[in-house]
DNA sequence: GCCGTTTTCGGCCCGACTGTTTTCAGTCG
C-alpha cells in the first residue's frame, strides 16, 4: 500500500474509533475529511513531509490542519500515530467490524460494548442467539432480525461490484421501471457513484417519475430477482437483487485468466446479490433528486455549503431560499424553489459552470470556471493494443481489421503478447516476423483502417523488454507492459517502469500497474516519478479500459492530465465484445479531467501515424 | 479538528425510514 493510502487509512481508522467512543461529531467528520484529502493526494506523502516546507505545503490542502499534519509527519517519520496507538488500547478491534454491519452504528456499537460486553462479531452473533441483545433499549424483535440479517448478508457479499458488472444491471433496471405497468413512468435513471463513473459500486441507486408512486414501488419491488425487501416506503423502497452472471460482460482474456479470469468469474457468481435503492420523484425535483443522489456525498456537501453563504438552502427537492424555519423543510411549507427541475439550473443558480458527474468528487470541480470539454466515446477513432489469434485473441487479422472498422476506428493497432507471456501464447521472435508479414498481407484484404504491426512487450521484472532492439524497430508501434513479478516493492517498480519508459522504441506504457480491480493490488510505483518520465520521453499513459483493469486509474489520469502527459485509451482487444468496454475507459479518463486533445486515440491518422514514426527515425 | 466575502470563536449538510416510542433516536445515503 502506498504511504498515502496507508496514512489514509490511518486517519479513517481514528475517526471510526472516536466514533464509537462518543466523541464529538465534528471531530470525527474533521478525521474523515483529512483521510479523503490525503487519499486524493497526486504528490507523495513521504516526498512531501520529509521536505523542508512539507509542514506548510501540508497545510494548504483544505481539511489539513496542523494537528493533521503533525499526525502525517510524525507517521512517515516513525510508521506509528500515536493517537491512533492510544485509541486501539482503548476500543477492542473487533468492534470495527461490528461496526460494518449495515444497521449497527456507533452508538448502537458502543451500547452492545458497553452494556453487553460485545466486543466482536463473535460476541454479537452469541448475544442475538441467547436473546441478551433483546434486553437493550430500542432493541425489539424486529431490530434483532435485521440485524441477523445484515450479518448473513455481509458474510455472502464479496465487496463492491465492479462497474462492468454493475451497469448492465442498473440499465435493466431503469428499462423495467420505465416499462411498469399502471405506474405512469415517465423519468427512469441511474444515480449514485454508478453515474460518477466509479470503478467499483456499493449500491445501484434508480430515480423514477411517476403518475402512480405506489404502483412504482410495488412494481420494483416484484422484479424478477428481488430476493429481499429491505424497505418500502412512499419515496423511497430498497431491495437486495441477485446478480446474474450473463448480464455482465466477460470476455476470456486468457491473460487475465488462466487462473484469474475463472476466480473473477467464480468470485462474481459467489457475490449473489447487490443492493438495489428507488426513489420516486417529483417531476419538478427531477435536477435536484438527480444531483442529490449523485454525489457524490463530498461534493454535495460542497454545495450545500455554498448555497448556505449565499442564502439558500440545497436538498433533495431542489434549491430554496433558506427563511430559517426549523419547523419543516422549505417544500413542505409550499416555499417556492429558486431551481429545481435540472441539474444545469442549479449550477446556475449556484453561480457555477455545470460540473459532469465523473468530476463530482471534489477534487477541485467548484472551482471551474466553465465547464470543461471531456472526451466522449465519440471522439476515439483509433484502438493501439488487440490480440488476435496469433497469441490469446479470438480473432484472425483480417476479423479485427473488419469489427474494428464497423466500430468506426481509422487505425487498428494487432499488438499480440511477447514470447515471456507464454501462457497467453507469446509470440518467438521468429512466429513475430512472420506475424509482421502476415500484417501486412492482412491489410491488402481490408479496406478503410489502417493496420499497424506491434506488440505487447512483456516488460520484465529487470525493466528490460522482452524482445532485442532490431526485432522492435520493425515493429510500428510498441506497447509495453507489466504482467508479472507484480508484487514487487515500490522502489523496484518505479525504476522497472522509468527503464522501459525511457526505452527509445516505447510509444506507450500499457496497464502500467498490473493491478485487477478487487482481486490484484498490482504495483504500487512512484505515479509521479512515472508520470514526469512518460511526459519527458514522449510517452503515452495507457488506460486499459477492461473494467477489470481501468489501469491507469482516475487519480493517476487526474495527475498525468495536470502533468500535460499524453494517454491513451485502449480495450486491450481479445473478442469483438471487449470494444464495448470503451464506455467504461472513457469514463474513467474523464473521472481524470481528460480533454480530446491530450488522448492519441483521437488524433487524425495522419497526426498519430507521424507521432509514431517520430520514435522510428 | 478545521475554518473564515458577516466569524480567530462558534459554527460545522439535509431528509427519509425504521422501530421503538407516545415524540424521537439512530442509521443511512
Amino acid at each position: 500500500m502506498s504511504t498515502n493510502a496507508a496514512a489514509a487509512e490511518r486517519l479513517s481508522t481514528i475517526a471510526t474509533l472516536l466514533e464509537i467512543l462518543g466523541e464529538d461529531k465534528f471531530r470525527v467528520f474533521a478525521h474523515q475529511k483529512a483521510a479523503r484529502a490525503v487519499e486524493a493526494m497526486t504528490q507523495d506523502l513521504t516526498t512531501l513531509a520529509q521536505s523542508k516546507w512539507g509542514g506548510a505545503e501540508l497545510l494548504k490542502i483544505d481539511g489539513i490542519g496542523p494537528k493533521t499534519a503533525d499526525k502525517l509527519i510524525e507517521f512517515v517519520t516513525t510508521g506509528t500515530m500515536t493517537e491512533l496507538e492510544e485509541l486501539k488500547a482503548k476500543v477492542p478491534a473487533g468492534l470495527l467490524e461490528v461496526l460494518a454491519i449495515p444497521g449497527m452504528g456507533p452508538k448502537t456499537v458502543a451500547l452492545v460494548w458497553k452494556d453487553l460486553g460485545v466486543v466482536d462479531l463473535a460476541g454479537l452473533k452469541a448475544a442475538i442467539a441467547d436473546g441478551r441483545l433483546l434486553t437493550l433499549p430500542r432493541m425489539g424483535e424486529k431490530a434483532v432480525g435485521k440485524i441477523k440479517m445484515a450479518i448473513e448478508m455481509l458474510a455472502q457479499s464479496a465487496g463492491r461490484l465492479r462497474l462492468g458488472i454493475a451497469m448492465p444491471i442498473a440499465q435493466r433496471v431503469a428499462a423495467q421501471m420505465h416499462n411498469a405497468k399502471g405506474a405512469g413512468v415517465k423519468r427512469a435513471a441511474f444515480a449514485g457513484s454508478l453515474r460518477r463513473g466509479k470503478e467499483t459500486i456499493g449500491d445501484i441507486d434508480i430515480l423514477v417519475v411517476a403518475a402512480d408512486a405506489q404502483k412504482a414501488a410495488e412494481a420494483f419491488c416484484t422484479m424478477p430477482g428481488v430476493r429481499q425487501v429491505i424497505a418500502k416506503g412512499e419515496n423511497k423502497c430498497s431491495v437486495r437483487m441477485s446478480i446474474d452472471l450473463d448480464e455482465s460482460r466477460w470476455s476470456g482474456d486468457p491473460e487475465m485468466a488462466g487462473s484469474e479470469t475463472k476466480a473473477a468469474v467464480a468470485d462474481a457468481v459467489k457475490r449473489p446479490t447487490v443492493q438495489v435503492d428507488l426513489r420516486v420523484i417529483p417531476a419538478s425535483s427531477w435536477g435536484a433528486a438527480l444531483m442529490y443522489f449523485t454525489g457524490s456525498k463530498e461534493h454535495n456537501i460542497k454545495l450545500r455549503e455554498r448555497a448556505q453563504k449565499m442564502g439558500l438552502t440545497l436538498n433533495e427537492y431542489g434549491l430554496f431560499p433558506d427563511d430559517k424555519a426549523a419547523d419543516k423543510p422549505p417544500q413542505q411549507r409550499g416555499v417556492k424553489a429558486v431551481a429545481s427541475a435540472t441539474e444545469e439550473s442549479i449550477f446556475t443558480a449556484l453561480g457555477l459552470a455545470f460540473v459532469p458527474p465523473e468530476l463530482r468528487e471534489d477534487r477541485g470541480e467548484t472551482e471551474l470556471k466553465a465547464t470543461p470539454r471531456l472526451i466522449e466515446v465519440a471522439d476515439i477513432t483509433s484502438e493501439l493494443h488487440a490480440h488476435t489469434t496469433a497469441s490469446d485473441g479470438s480473432m484472425s487479422i483480417v476479423e479485427l481489421a473488419e469489427h474494428m472498422k464497423s466500430r468506426g476506428m481509422h487505425t487498428i493497432a494487432v499488438t499480440d503478447h511477447s514470447q515471456s507471456s507464454a501462457i497467453a501464447g507469446g509470440l518467438k521472435p521468429k512466429a513475430l516476423r512472420e506475424h509482421i508479414a502476415a500484417i501486412a498481407q492482412a491489410q491488402k484484404a481490408v479496406k478503410g483502417i489502417t493496420l499497424l504491426a506491434g506488440s505487447e512487450v512483456d516488460i520484465l521484472a529487470s525493466g528490460e523488454l522482452d524482445y532485442q532492439d532490431d526485432l522492435l524497430a520493425e515493429l510500428d508501434i510498441v506497447v509495453a507492459s507489466p504482467h508479472s513479478g507484480l508484487s514487487q516493492d515500490s522502489e523496484t517498480a518505479t525504476k522497472r517502469l522509468l527503464k522501459a519508459i525511457a526505452h527509445p522504441l516505447v510509444h506507450i506504457l500499457g496497464h502500467p500497474t498490473g493491478r485487477l480491480i478487487n482481486r490484484r493490488r498490482g504495483l504500487e510505483p512512484d505515479m509521479a516519478a512515472v508520470i514526469a518520465a512518460a511526459k519527458e520521453h514522449d510517452v503515452a499513459l495507457e488506460i486499459n479500459a477492461h473494467w477489470m483493469r481501468l489501469d491507469l486509474r482516475d487519480t493517476h489520469v487526474k495527475a498525468a492530465v495536470e502533468a500535460g502527459c499524453l494517454i491513451a485509451i485502449n480495450c486491450d482487444v481479445h473478442a469483438k465484445e471487449d470494444a464495448d468496454n470503451l464506455l467504461y475507459g472513457v469514463t474513467t479518463a474523464r473521472r481524470g479531467w481528460l480533454t480530446p486533445e491530450q488522448c492519441i486515440n483521437t488524433w487524425t491518422a495522419a497526426k498519430l501515424h507521424g507521432w509514431l514514426k517520430k520514435k522510428r527515425q
